[in-house]
DNA sequence: TGCTAAATCTCGAAC
DNA sequence: GTTCGAGGTTTAGCA
C-alpha cells in the first residue's frame, strides 16, 4: 500500500505486483486509449483502475455502475516509464485489442493476494423454472402434462410446449423476472405459429413471478392466458430436482 | 486510508465518507446478499468493495471482469455494526432491490474525492455511421439514393432504405462492428418484407467494416451484398458532419 | 415515464 | 471454436 508514490515507485511496485498476479488497486490521474473492436479515448481526470489476478482491468469513474474502459480476463501487460508518464498497456490477442492507460500521478496503489473460495448462487434460473415445471407440471395448470423443452421452431425457441387436460396444445412462456410485453409478444409468435401448423385450438400461456404495466391487457387483446409463478416454491422444486437428479432424466 | 482498521474504524470512516459522497474502495472479507428482481447469495471471501460518489456500488472477486454483485446509481446506505459484523446495505426503490454486504474484516479503506472532468469520446457509433451516409451517400454506392432512415416496418427498423442508380429499391443494414449471421439474417427480414410489400426487385446491402465466419456464404445464398466501410472515413465523414449541424437536418 | 435497440455488451452452454 | 440465448443485463435515444 502506497500513498502518493512517484511514478518510478509505482512502475517498480505494479510490475512486481503483476508478475505475482496480485489484485491491485490505482486510485490516479489518468488519460485512456482503447483500440480493437472499436475505438475510444478519455482525457485526463482522477480513477480508480482495478487490476484483477486474472489479468481483468476495469477503469472506473467517480460515477457510474460501469466501467468507462476495461480489458477482459487473460490480457497481457506491457509497462512504460517515462518522465512524466506511466503507462500501463493491456492487450488481448483474440480479438485483437489493446487498453492504454498513462498515468500522470498516482494518489495510491494497493496491491495484495486476495484468498476468495465464497460461493456463489443465484437462486432461481429459467432452467430452474424449467426443472420444477418437469418435477411438477401441476405448477402451470392441472392435468398439464410436458411434451418438450426448449423446442426449436421457425420463429425461435418455445419454453415449455405440452397439452391440457382436454387435449389441446399449449405453448408456455417463461420469465423469472416480470414479464414485459416483449414476452407477450414472443408467446404470441410462437401460439400463431403453432395454430398456423395445426389448424387446432392452441393455449398460449404466459408464466411469470409478475407482470410490467400493459402487459396483462395485450395478454387479453391475443387471447393468451397469464399464470403468475411462486419463486420460492419454484426454487424450492428445483433444488430437490437436483437432488433427485432429474438433470440426468433430461440429457 | 486506513489499513487493517477495527470494525468500529470501519463504522465510523465509513459513515463519514459516505455522507461525504466519496468515492470508497474497501478491501476485505465480506458475505452478500442480494434480493430484488432475483436473490443471490455469496459466503465469506476476500473482494473488493467499491462506493461510487453517486452511491453505485460494486463488489469485486479476485477475478473476472464483472462485479459479483452490484446496485446501481442513488442508492440509499444503512449500516449496522455489531460485535463481529460491519454490515452495509444498499437499498434502491424501483425496482426494489437490496444489497447487504457484511464485513468481518477490513484490510484497507481508501476514500477520496475524485476529481474527472475528462471527457469520453467513442469514435464511430452507428448513428454516425448514418450521418455519414446522409452527408456522402456514395459511400454505400455510386449513386445511391437514400430516402429514409430508422424506417418502422413490421419486422423492425430499418437502418438506411433508398434507391440505387436503376431506380431499385435498396435495404441497408449498418454494423459498426465486424457482421454475424445474425445481421444477415435481420437484413433478409426486411429485404423479404420489401419484396412482399412492393412485388419487385429489392437489394439487400450490409455495411459493416467486416463479415463474421459463415456471414458471407449465408449473404450469398440470400442474394444480399455485402459492402466494407472504412470506419476511419465514416469517422472524418460524421466529424465534420456535425460540424455543419447537419444533426439539426434530421430533426 | 416507458419502450426499443445497441453494447468493446458478458457469460455460459450446446453443437 | 462458433453460435445462440439469457442477463439482477446496462445504457442511450425517443415518443
Amino acid at each position: 500500500m502506497l500513498y502518493k508514490p512517484t511514478l518510478q515507485e509505482v512502475a517498480d511496485n505494479l510490475r512486481h505486483a503483476l508478475a505475482q498476479r496480485k489484485c491491485i488497486i490505482i486510485l490516479g490521474t489518468c488519460q485512456v486509449e482503447y483500440k480493437g473492436r472499436t475505438r475510444s479515448s478519455l482525457t485526463s481526470g482522477e480513477r480508480i483502475v482495478l487490476i484483477k489476478s486474472d489479468g481483468a482491468v476495469l477503469v472506473h469513474r467517480p460515477t457510474g455502475h460501469e466501467p468507462v474502459n476495461w480489458q477482459p480476463s487473460n490480457s497481457i501487460f506491457r509497462t512504460y516509464l517515462s518522465e512524466s508518464y506511466f503507462t500501463l498497456d493491456a492487450v488481448r490477442r483474440e480479438p485483437p485489442e489493446s487498453l492504454m492507460i498513462k498515468f500522470t500521478k498516482v494518489n495510491a496503489l494497493t496491491a495484495a493476494v486476495l484468498s476468495d473460495v465464497g460461493e456463489f448462487t443465484l437462486h432461481v434460473s429459467e432452467s430452474e423454472m424449467r426443472q420444477a415445471i418437469i418435477a411438477e407440471p401441476t405448477l402451470l395448470l392441472s392435468n398439464f402434462k410436458p411434451i418438450s423443452f426448449e423446442k426449436k421452431v421457425e420463429p425461435g425457441f418455445i419454453d415449455v410446449y405440452g397439452v391440457d387436460s382436454e387435449g389441446r396444445l399449449v405453448v408456455v412462456e417463461l420469465k423469472r423476472v416480470r414479464a414485459s410485453k416483449s414476452a407477450v409478444l414472443q408467446l404470441s409468435k410462437y401460439v400463431n405459429y403453432l395454430r398456423a401448423m395445426t389448424n387446432g385450438n392452441v393455449r398460449g400461456i404466459l408464466a411469470a413471478p409478475g407482470l410490467l404495466r400493459g402487459a396483462h391487457k395485450l395478454l387479453a387483446t391475443l387471447g393468451l392466458e397469464f399464470v403468475q409463478v411462486d419463486l420460492e416454491r419454484f426454487a424450492r422444486i428445483a433444488a430437490s430436482c437436483k437432488e433427485m437428479r432429474i438433470v440426468d432424466f433430461l440429457n
